[in-house]
This record gives C-alpha cells, sequence and structure tokens, in this order.
DNA sequence: AAGTGTTATTGTCAAAATGACTATAAGCTT
DNA sequence: AAGCTTATAGTCATTTTGACAATAACACTT
C-alpha cells in the first residue's frame, strides 16, 4: 500500500531554548493556509509509523534532523481542519534554537523561531495544540531531568538553572537551586571554569551520563 | 459525511479497583479476532470527535456509561493491526468495578475485568496498551487527587489508602499516609464513623471538593 | 593599584516534612 | 473478660525547604 492515509496528520511543537523559551513556526508556501504560520506538519504515508513520519516531516519543512520526539497528543474534533476530517497527532520536543540552521523545505516558504510570549493567530487548532504542548512540557521538567540536549558538554548552574526558569517561567533562588541539583548525583564538577567572563568564573559541570539515563526510568521529583 | 474513518481506532484500558486493580476485557464475538480478549475498542465515525467516539464505543460494547476517559496515548506502528493501516488512539479511565453492571454488546460477546497481574496475551499489541496505560496511570496519582468517583460519598482513611495501594502496587505506612493526606485539606473528617465492624469504628471523611477540583488545576504533589 | 559591578559559592537558621515507630483506643468475637 | 483487629495520636531523629547573609573571584574602570 502506497501514499498517504488521508485522515491522519502530524504537527510538531518544537520549543526552542537559547536564553528564553521559543517555537519553531513555519509559514505555509501553498495549499488552504498559504501564507499563513502554523506548526510543522504534514501526513502520514500508509507505510510508515506515526514517529518516523514525525522525524521526516520535520526535516522535509525546517531541516531539523535527528530531534528526539515526544507525542503529546492526538487532536480530534470534527471541526479542527476545513473541508476533510483530520486527526492531528502532535508531537513535541525541546532544543536548543541557536546554532541550529533551519531550511525551509517542502510546502514550508519559511521557517522562524518565535518566542513563545510572541506568538500570533496560527492556522486551524495550532494555538491550542501550543497550549497543550507548554503545560505537558511544564510538567515534564519536574518529572525527568532536562539538559543534555540543551546545553553543551561542559556547562554552569546558572545556565542550567535558565533553562528551568524559561520553561517554568518562573525565577528560582540561585544558591537553593544549586543545592537541590547538586543532591542529584546528576552532576559532575570538573576541573574547568569559565574564563574571560567580566565576574568570578563559574565552575563547569557535565551531566552524569548514567544517573541521567537512570533517573529518565525511575522517580525523579524537582519541586519548585 | 457518513460512516467510519477506515484507519482510525479507539481503544479503551479502563482500570477497576475495588480492592485490586483490574482491568476490563472484552471477547470478540466476530471479525479478525473472534473469540480473543481485547480492550474494548472500535472505529471513528467521519462526524464523531475521538472523544465521544470512546465514550460511544465504551458504552455499546461494555454497557459503561458516563465514565469519564482521558487520551492516553496513540499507537501507529505500521504493522499493530493486520491486513490494515491502522493507527488508534487510546483512552484511559480508573473506576469502581464492583456494583457496576458490564453489558457486553455489539460485537463483544463477553466482558469481564481481570486482575491486572493476571492478564494473558491480548489482540494486536494491546498488551502494550496495557502496560503504558498503568505506567501512566501511576505517574497520575502522584500528580493529581484520585478517589472521588472511586469511593462511596463517605469513605474511610484506609479505603482511600488502599487504592493508593492497589495502583501503585506497593505498601504505605498508615499513620504517615494519614498525617500527609490530612494535610493537604481534601478530606473532611464528618461526624460519622463505621459500625458492625469487628474492629474500633474508622472516623468516615469526605472529599471537600473545591480544594479537589483547585489541585486538578494546581501543583499536587504525593511523593510516596 | 584600587575600586566597582557582577556573578559564584559557601554557609546559616528556623521551619516544615519525612520515615520509622510506639502506644493507646475502641470496635466485634469468643 | 480476653483477644483480635484496625484506628488514631503522638514521638523523634533526620532530611528538606526557603529565605537570606557573607565572602570570593573575575574583568573593567579610573
Amino acid at each position: 500500500m502506497d501514499g498517504i492515509i488521508p485522515n491522519i496528520s502530524i504537527d510538531c511543537v518544537i520549543f526552542g531554548f537559547d536564553s528564553e523559551l521559543k517555537v519553531l513556526l513555519v509559514k505555509h508556501a501553498d495549499g488552504i493556509g498559504k501564507g499563513e504560520w502554523a506548526l510543522p506538519g504534514g501526513w502520514v504515508n500508509f507505510d510508515e509509523s506515526l514517529d518516523s513520519s514525525a522525524s521526516n516531516i520535520l526535516f522535509l519543512l525546517t531541516g531539523l534532523n535527528n530531534i528526539y520526539l515526544e507525542q503529546l497528543k492526538a487532536f480530534g474534533t470534527v471541526e479542527r481542519y476545513p473541508d476533510q476530517r483530520v486527526v492531528t497527532i502532535a508531537y513535541y520536543s525541546l532544543i536548543r534554537s541557536d546554532k541550529i540552521a533551519l531550511i525551509p523545505g517542502f510546502t514550508a516558504s519559511d521557517v522562524s523561531w518565535v518566542s513563545i510570549t510572541n506568538v500570533d493567530q496560527l492556522l486551524y487548532d495550532h494555538n491550542e495544540i501550543l497550549q497543550f504542548g507548554l503545560k505537558t512540557l511544564q510538567k515534564k521538567v519536574k518529572q525527568e531531568p532536562i539538559g543534555f540536549n540543551l546545553l553543551p558538554p561542559q556547562f554552569t548552574l546558572l545556565q542550567l538553572q535558565q533553562i528551568y526558569e524559561a520553561v517554568l517561567q518562573i525565577e528560582l533562588d540561585k544558591p537553593n537551586f544549586r543545592r537541590k541539583l547538586l543532591k542529584t548525583g546528576l552532576l559532575k564538577k570538573i576541573d574547568s571554569k569559565q574564563y574571560n567572563v567580566p565576574h568570578r568564573a563559574a565552575n563547569l559541570y557535565e551531566f552524569n551520563r548514567s544517573v541521567y539515563l537512570k533517573y529518565k526510568e525511575q522517580k525523579f521529583v524537582l519541586d519548585f
């Protein structure tokens, strides 16, 4: 069997972090929503799983490759899409938004990171999907360690703290954050510091990969 | 537009509690899996939302009505269903399994509660869906209050504790459980006790509805 | 070279929460 | 009345928390 399944689509909520929280949007090159901004999305092929459809669609539209996507939710009200009945399976992810090349392709004439506080009207029910994604992300970061793919291999505690602050949109106490995170054993202090910063240089840390993976499975609660 | 969408189905993971944790299964009356046990499931109509399809399918197959269903996940590997490409949207719920009449109907020749520790081979990928549902439920009960629909209006602290023990499959310390739950303000002690029990009668409690609803939205962490 | 602004890091302290128990109370049963 | 059984109150040492204070260290300015 070949071709696309006519009633199932994928949409991706890609959160980006680089000091503030952003989301990746594409401008439609043609079709129903020509010229409008939306989450990157597309159709599922008969011979392709949902997970791999999501990866491929994201790549084709934005150039992003090798992104770990997690399923968010299926959105399936009758009127969410014009003309046709379409159930969409939404995926989400959180990645670094700097230093990543975006290449609009396929049905996307433009791709762009937009600050989460700055998102206008999107196509279809995409604003709703985005909001749901943000809520889910906020819950997620309290249950699972984050940061592995969001930070350079060596980073400061402040950088890590800023991710939590951006995602949760709250402020955290620095000494307390430090104490809490260090207690998890997730971080390995390395013998090297920042340099050329106009203030006391912070120590650099690495993630302890095995602890990180353990916490992806087992209990991990950060109660901010 | 009329009829069913050929590539989208619904499956329901209905957990039941009555002293142990169970799951609701149906025996297929005909079709591909005739005679085999599976999660209650069916097709989505073109003119029906996913949520309402789920409710209707559950009702038609099992007689269960007015069950609050939450979406679990979409399962969409290519080979999960024989002959045809079918993506299924799974829903789940936790209800009391006693005192509820089950009425097999439609394509179900039988319906039954099966202890969670006792589930055999199910059709398609339904064992996988069930396991995912259990994990999700276990996370959920630590993040949101449960019990409103699982207990009679007035209940003892032990009854509530037993729900947590059944779902999480762990043992909890009675005095500490009491202390933790009472501190939430979720429970209202009422002026009435058990009677006719062969031991000291326990005080009865009610849920404080407004606190309960507040915690459905806001932060609620039970860290067992 | 001293002073300034900025962030890092250590530490303090009282309050709250936790986990593991002990002890007593109060129902029915025999 | 004795004996089960579960309820309920309370103890206590330990851990965790939240809110700060205080000092350290870096580059830049003067």
